[in-house]
DNA sequence: AAGAACAGTATTGTATGCGATTATTGAAGA
DNA sequence: TCTTCAATAATCGCATACAATACTGTTCTT
């Protein structure tokens, strides 16, 4: 029991004068969400572990209703699998479906890359030269830094088209694409090439939209063959066990 | 009081044993949804239209509960805007949400068109075309339905590729269509030209990707520029106010 | 009379409770 | 020993209850 003394029904922070609950209220749900979405793709919740409403509510301080109301966003944002009348998992998605989201995620940033080709303004192009230049950084002492940062180059590509629809849809996928890795990726295939960034940064200042989205495209369809290769981890039981019977001499049916 | 003896609690049909409540739990939430999307999408809640909760639940036989969790759904899709201690409102998007709309959908069906361009089965394509004749024969009677199988085109080719989250966002960038050409679009501009249809399935059958892609994008374009125009409503209270204030000699701040 | 302060009301945000559904465990029968 | 089944426990779906916030109309002040 990690909080000692809560009160039996904790829910009166009411006027506690000092208490800084600086939480604009309605702003509870999307901490929850964002905590739990955070957890998510930074693999402290792994894929496919169960995820109980009221657990999670206790541990986060909040009720189940904020609970529900964060599973329902995630779901739709494949970060988690919503099984009804069975709970909520942290998503894991089939290669199928792995694929799948590699092919949006191409279209959409082939749209990011003929949207942004000869329109970047000089502190976008300076910002986004920057950026390779951590990720050079980066590289070098390959932590998790690395991975982070490439995934942001895109981010922050999406942001400059101005275009909020095509920024939510990337982020969705590339969050997704976090998950996907977490499963089937190799332990620390640096997923993106420093030296593409660069091109790409290129192209788009030349104006050229059409090598632009080529070099996107080729870009993220490489990070599929290098980082994606056989599953890592096994999702079933079974699998998981099989080893373990055989070294027992035990005959899984 | 359009519901004349509902007894004062009515929580509890408990085990009413006949009670024909045929609804698998957990899919009224599922309803409720759907209910508020096609009212959205049919305009018979027209944008910008208040939606209180406990109205809308106690017209659909629902807790606030679930008319809550609906609208997390349509606000994500942009159907509903959710605005904090302030309630929800059908979405009202701007010219410029609605140009960044049609944008995003024309990369996702250009990819779409990508997809399928060689891969039609014979019947798929027995399909597309028999759609394409039920687009022409609802062209002459111009009515709602014309609208209706020109959208509904668009989503069957989307499931044909088989990419579920293709399916997903090009669903939604479409019902957003819907919205925005409500606002935007002209009285009965039939939204797609039914012989760009045929020519689309043409290059797909063809095997030419590149020309279905580049099909469809002008076609997405040529629908924006067909239907989209000036605003024809007007959005703000200022602006539908201004000449009332006007004509009455009155002088807004 | 115009504007500020206030009170009452309506509506949203969140927690909790109750019935329903599903998983689990243990016992009886084959 | 393996299945079948029933009782129990855990968890979900949904409604409701209560608290917090915004809105509206009124009164009071300048």
């Amino acid at each position: 029991m990690p909080h000692p003394a809560r009160p039996p029904t904790a829910t009166k922070p009411r006027s506690n004068g000092k208490m800084a609950e600086r939480h604009a209220p309605g702003s509870r749900a999307q901490a929850v969400y964002k905590a739990l979405r955070r957890a998510i793709i930074e693999q402290a919740l792994k894929p496919g572990v169960k995820l109980p409403e009221d657990s999670i509510g206790e541990q986060l301080g909040v009720s189940r209703t904020l609970v529900r109301e964060a599973f329902g966003r995630l779901a739709i944002e494949g970060l988690v699998e919503l099984k009804p009348n069975r709970g909520a998992n942290v998503a894991y998605p089939t290669l199928e479906e792995a694929r799948d989201v590699f092919e949006v995620r191409r279209g959409l940033e082939r749209l990011v890359a003929e949207n942004l080709a000869g329109r970047l303004t000089p502190a976008q192009s300076a910002e986004l030269e920057a950026h390779v230049r951590l990720e050079e950084k980066a590289h070098e002492q390959d932590g998790p830094e690395s991975i982070r940062l490439s995934g942001e180059f895109h981010i922050r590509l999406a942001e400059m088209t101005g275009n909020a629809l095509l920024l939510r849809y990337v982020q969705e996928a590339s969050s997704r694409c976090s998950l996907i890795l977490a499963i089937y990726g190799r332990p620390h295939s640096s997923e993106c090439a420093v030296s593409e960034h660069r091109q790409l940064i290129e192209a788009l200042r030349a104006g050229d939209a059409a090598r632009a989205a080529a070099l996107m495209d080729h870009h993220l369809q490489s990070v599929v063959t290098r980082a994606l290769l056989a599953p890592r981890g096994e999702r079933d039981l079974r699998d998981v066990l099989a080893p373990y019977a055989l070294s027992e001499g035990l005959t899984p049916s």
